[in-house]
DNA sequence: TTGTACGCGTTATCAG
DNA sequence: CTGATAACGCGTACAA
């Protein structure tokens, strides 16, 4: 910056303003003090900047799986929205587990983000220690139900789960099987059962334990969970998957038997995946807007990054049940 | 930090080096100060750090789509092996174009990160030229074809996808399709047509243009993609689709249509993506280690970093052909 | 093993 | 609109 302040016969922080807040510097000035960075080919250097402002244009995130493109979509929305501001993310892999999320969290506040992101609701006490020290806007997204840190955008896995266990209700099945991930990893898929649970209980049923499943995550999965529930009770009428994933696993396990569906079996997913549009019969499922978290998360961010206020801490983007030929 | 090392009745570097340079502290010093860190909570300032050593802990990738699964697990890998090393990864949604990606270097240039990775071997002259100036290690991944810039990663599309098709044609198909991407936007299809066109050449067959499609992203683009090439030329006895996700739509299709795959027709995807075992009938498809392409990145950009030299600045993680049931 | 003095490249502050 | 000066919080180099 030196270099191009005295090519440029300014001070260097004139060349500072030119390039940061060129409305504060005649046209004339601004243009040589730009024409001789381009000639020089000078980059900035961000991080004396932030030393000296005392702020980043970094964000971080932490999601469980970076590729899950359940979590990319978030995160891709979320980069878009920083980038048109010009602003940064940094990524990390948490795993499903606080303790993981602990781990990364005092490294990442190291590098001062302005703001993070984080996907799931539970957090260590240190976590949410060091969190509250750097006193920086979070996001937290993944659940609805609880108090944030923060701030929150989601939707309610357990009104999620109720509304598509009613559906099923609704459409006269009775027998209603529901398969997750190990709900101990995963606090979105215990909600989901909650949401399924109270679903059968508001209509007098009790559940089964026999009829409730936890399950690796992947299509096998879902195909073998089928197998073991039908194996426990030959006249279960209709699963509902925690995710698309175990749910097309399980019509491709229909598919090989030749069982129809919903005629035999009915079948549901919960995120609307690409591919859930796509099985055969296609997937009657739960739609997530999970580019539209990404998006305002990304919002509310640059919100408070701005020293703007945010309307509301929390906004729940809701849920849709999208009714296709499996159930 | 002074507050620190007032508590903890240090100097400052004291503090630093009990947390960075834990050997080079007496261990009566260093426990004493790290208790102090702990109870003060306190988390360094890496920007000031940076700063000062002229040395950040962050590299920067640019992917064209963070939620495509398949740079997902190569990024997810290459944030593993960074993360070992207490390094951080910056993330940017390149899109397909060299442009997208030029206007994202520049800002992150200003952050310093150590290292790149960029996925893509097309860079606009601009995009060259401040890379060059940055000075700092740079890993290629996409395509094996070609000089690189410093480091490369990656398998070569031409090859595989020549396999692929001689794979094929050794099995007797003789009316081969291809369906790809836009190839004007995504060099890797390019190469992959490349290699299907050298391996009919290679058999004293011409490519027929008949039989060869460009379509948009998706499962569905897949099935309709099938249509139209079966319009064009009914006897066409295999289609080599230049993605999984277009593979496994056309085997939707056909299961729809109660085609027999392969009798009726033949599919072959490419990429190994989760789906392409459990498809109806398991898809035939070219294995591309993913992950692998990530974490020896990230090995190759660690050494560098910590001043080792690489043993290869180019690695070919290969490729596999999978031979599954629909061809 | 520990400490002192200085500088990293930028921006905030205040003055002109 | 432009500039001088002092910070920002740490690590490097050297010294004790």
């Amino acid at each position: 910056m030196r270099d191009v302040a005295r090519r440029a016969r300014v001070s260097t922080i004139t060349v500072s303003r030119a390039l940061f807040q060129p409305e504060k510097v005649a046209a004339e000035t601004r243009r040589r003090v730009l024409r001789t960075v381009e000639a020089l080919g000078y980059v900035p250097n961000m991080v004396a900047g932030s030393l000296s402002s005392n702020r980043t244009r970094i964000f971080a995130a932490i999601v469980p799986h970076i590729s899950n493109p359940v979590y990319g979509r978030t995160i891709h929305a979320l980069a878009d929205v920083l980038r048109l501001h010009n602003l940064h993310l940094l990524l990390g892999n948490g795993g499903f587990s606080p303790a993981e999320e602990e781990r990364l969290l005092s490294p990442f506040l190291a590098l001062r983000p302005q703001g993070v992101l984080l996907h799931g609701r539970r957090h260590t006490a240190a976590a949410r220690q060091v969190l509250r020290q750097a006193a920086i806007p979070i996001v937290e997204t993944g659940d609805l139900d609880g108090a944030p840190l923060d701030m929150l955008v989601s939707y309610s896995n357990r009104q999620a789960a109720l509304a598509m266990t009613a559906h099923l209700l609704e459409l006269g099945y009775r027998r209603i099987g529901f398969v997750s991930t190990p709900i101990r990893e995963n606090d979105r898929h215990r909600r989901r059962r909650e949401g399924y649970e109270a679903a059968l209980r508001a209509r007098g049923l009790e559940p089964e334990p026999a009829r409730i499943l936890e399950v690796p995550f992947g299509f096998q999965s879902g195909g073998s969970a089928l197998d073991t529930l039908i194996a426990r009770d030959a006249k279960i009428d209709a699963v509902f998957f925690a995710s698309d994933i175990l749910a097309v696993g399980a019509l491709l396990e229909c598919l090989r038997r030749r069982w129809r569906v919903p005629d035999r079996i009915a079948v549901a997913g919960f995120d609307d995946q690409e591919i859930a549009a796509e099985s055969l019969p296609p997937l009657t499922t739960v739609r997530v807007p999970r580019e539209t978290i990404g998006r305002i998360a990304g919002e509310m961010l640059v919100s408070r990054f701005e020293g703007r206020a945010v309307e509301s801490r929390i906004v729940d983007v809701g849920f849709q049940i999208i009714t296709r030929q499996s159930a």
